[in-house]
DNA sequence: TAAATAATTCGATACTTATCGAATTATAAA
DNA sequence: TTTATAATTCGATAAGTATCGAATTATTTA
């Protein structure tokens, strides 16, 4: 991944709601064992303070960066991790020289 | 740290040109082996193509996120990166369902 | 001390964006 | 088919910011 595209991830996740939304995203995907498990927005639309609207292009936002997928489940929207940009992300922050 | 400050973090690498500027960072710390070595930023002001003023505009903001530490070094400002930041930032980032 | 180099500060500009309310669309429930 | 709910689109606004040139400061070198 070229250094355009890692800034456009980061940008993503450089709005503290933003964030918060995908960290959310993250943790109910993780808390479920089932494959194909995602997160419906309609449970986290609650527990933010902003506005549906805000939501909706904030999930744009991460969308475009490739940070989740989202597919309409009839009424809901759900969303999954993209853990390849994840990984990726997570690749190009490390620091090598140092031994943990 | 909370999410507030993970996203000032992500917001100061979420400019491609400030990106590019802590990667060489990184980068140079990671090719020194001596202790407390750092990065020469007049060394990096050449290889990327905005102006001075933008690059100490863009330390910074990297300064401000605790990406960075900088010191004048006589003439020269150096500046190392902050490790426990990153630590925390891969901390925050990583997936803990993915068996990898 | 005078000239050169590295970096910062300042002021301005053009561009982006987070957020909202109102209106609209999509789907489900009555 | 009407009503209710979830989500999106639209238009507007306020705030932030990447970048520049010019001027300034800090430090070294001649």
């Amino acid at each position: 991944m070229n250094t355009e595209k890692m800034a456009k991830v980061f940008k993503a996740l450089s709005n503290p709601n933003r964030l918060e939304l995908y960290m959310q995203i993250v943790e109910k995907q993780e808390n479920c064992y089932e494959a194909n498990c995602g997160c419906l927005i309609h449970d986290i639309v609650k527990s933010l303070n902003i506005g549906a609207p805000t939501i909706s292009h904030h999930l744009k936002e991460l969308s475009n960066a490739e940070l989740i997928f989202t597919e309409r489940k009839g009424k809901y929207l759900m969303a999954r991790v993209n853990e390849d940009v994840v990984n990726e992300v997570n690749k190009l922050l490390k620091l090598h020289h140092i031994k943990k």
